[in-house]
RNA sequence: GGUCCUGUGGCCGAGUGGCUAGGCAGAGCUCUGCAAAAGCUUCCACACCAGUUCGAAUCUGGUCGGGACCUCCA
């Protein structure tokens, strides 16, 4: 078997052959930290942990890069104003640092919530001004950038004559024509500092009330918006690199941009294969800023947002993400976000009784469904390493649940199917649930809790033993309503699982 | 307007031309003091119209609907 990827750039699957063999380099498009991240923005991240978790697994050496782009405008609400005219007090004046660590942090603590494992570089725009000015002076020196007043342009005509003589014209990854958005946007003539209404910008020269600014053979500025991802991955991925993961909405012209900027300093395409994850949509619509129905992440894990009926945890969002395929949108909404609740519950209990099974040496009385199972968790790896095909995968564990459940409830007969296969049943699930898919579930579980627990549990069975139903009942009652649910297991034993 | 994607049962979603994905919700049954949990069974589907094909949710054309990008955007 082998991983084959969806590459944006050629719209096909294709095998994933990395260049170096045995190594695998990745660049992930990472936050702006001017705000907080929303649900939207969890979805790439998720993404391509599992494709970092799976490289892994698969024995790579992995280097994952996820820049934090802390460079740009930034302001928050009622300081940003104030910052113009009180230049009275450092501490009256809006710290641009300050804003940046806040929301790294929180997006931080966002990451960790989701079980994302940290990528192993995450480099900053701040942080990589020589390296983007390096970059730029090298575009400018191919001929490919002018500098107006203080700012560097982009030339992306001269690009685009120069390299669709190569094969790469500008817009080969979002597949549009520079002639066809020409006559589209004719009517807004340039009347700024750009030669053509597609140049973008490499550096941009800071007005007097601009905040953060850099010196530079242009004047003192702040780079363009997409400098920062081609001077970074190609500082730590090297000129072409395996994978390069982004949102759909970046495809351009972000992107594209990067493209044509690495393609010009490096001589070289950057990026053997590009992988876009799809939106999260709310009512149908993109989640984003600008159409005003954005649910922040720590709204979510808390409920406190008008569209929320409850609270929903971090594990919840992943495995509704995990539950659809990347390329795909996917709708939000609370009635799918509680089945996602429930349905991760009830894989987790079932994953647990599971390892709970003691395997000796058996044969499977039903050879059919012992081979069915096999076929099944065989097909683990075979819809993972179809371009990431997470929700197959959770499917098949699914159908197997089930047998799990009857044979903890002894409702089906441990030796169904072959030892064996119980072992490897433990084994991939273990490795799919918590390596691959990167699932987990604390339960709030000590020693003294557990204690007060049993001896309410005890309490219980005694009323029961005496028929005084109003007593256990209370007791089962009131703990589901502080949420605990027992459950009274078929051998008499009672369980506690939290709600 | 241009480019592209999409339309699956009450909801979310997989779907490689033939073999009912899966989850949640609903119904019935088993278990239970009653429940819950669990198990078993079950209802509900491929926007519409034509075409290709022995056979189409899956391919082609058209109609209608939804969306993304074209400006910062995950």
């Amino acid at each position: 078997m082998s991983l084959k990827i969806y590459n944006s750039l050629t719209r096909q699957k294709e095998e994933f052959i990395p260049l170096n063999k045995g190594y695998a380099g990745m660049y992930v498009c990472g936050p702006t930290v001017s705000g907080e991240s929303h649900l939207g923005h969890a979805r790439p991240y998720i993404t391509f942990d599992i494709v970092y978790r799976y490289l892994l697994h698969l024995g790579y050496k992995v280097r994952y890069v996820r820049n934090i782009t802390d460079a740009g405008h930034f302001e928050e609400e009622g300081r940003a104003a104030e910052d113009k005219i009180s230049n009275k007090a450092i501490l009256e004046k809006l710290e641009p640092m300050e804003l940046v660590q806040k929301y790294t942090n929180m997006f931080h603590w966002a990451m960790k919530q989701f079980n994302n494992i940290e990528p192993s570089i995450e480099p900053t725009a701040t942080g990589h001004i020589v390296e983007q000015i390096t970059m730029i002076e090298k575009i400018i020196a191919d001929g490919y950038a002018y500098v107006n007043n203080g700012s560097v342009y982009f030339d992306v005509h001269k690009y685009n004559e120069d390299f669709s003589k190569k094969g790469m014209p500008y817009g080969i990854l979002s597949g549009r024509n520079l002639e066809e958005q020409i006559e589209t946007t004719r009517e807004l003539d340039n009347q700024d500092e750009k030669r053509n209404k597609a140049d973008f910008a490499l550096w941009k020269n800071a007005p007097p009330e601009h905040i953060m600014r850099w010196k530079s053979p242009w004047g003192e500025g702040f780079p363009g918006w997409h400098i920062e991802c081609s001077a970074m991955a190609t500082k730590y991925l090297g000129a072409q690199f395996d994978i390069h993961g982004g949102g759909m909405d970046l495809q351009f012209p972000h992107h594209e941009c990067e493209i044509a900027q690495s393609n010009v300093c490096n001589h070289i395409a950057p990026v053997r294969y590009w992988m876009h994850n799809n939106m999260i949509t709310i009512n149908g619509r993109k989640m984003g800023k600008s159409y005003n129905n954005v649910i922040k992440l720590s709204e979510l894990f808390t409920g406190s947002h008008p569209m929320l009926e409850q609270a929903y945890h971090p594990m919840t969002i992943r495995f509704f993400i995990l539950q659809s395929h990347y390329r795909s949108t996917l709708d939000f909404g609370n009635e799918a976000l509680q089945a996602s609740e429930k349905a991760f519950k009830r894989l987790w209990e079932a994953y647990e009784n599971l390892l709970k099974i003691e395997v000796g040496n058996w044969q499977a009385t039903d050879a059919e469904l012992d081979e069915k199972i096999n076929k099944q968790i065989t097909e683990f790896t075979t819809f993972i390493e179809d371009d990431f095909s997470t929700a197959k995968v959770l499917a098949n564990m699914f159908e197997i649940v089930p047998v799990i459940n009857g044979i903890k409830n002894k409702q089906v007969a441990l030796n169904t199917i072959s030892s064996n296969t119980i072992t490897l049943m433990q084994q991939q699930f273990k490795l799919y649930i918590e390596n691959i898919l990167g699932l987990q579930y604390e339960e709030e579980n000590s020693e003294k809790l557990s204690g007060i627990l049993q001896l309410l549990v005890d309490i219980r069975k005694q009323a029961k033993a005496q028929k005084d139903f109003v007593t256990s009942d209370t007791i089962r009652n009131e703990l589901l309503r502080l949420g605990v649910q027992l459950k009274d297991e078929k051998d008499g034993t009672v369980t506690w699982s939290f709600v």
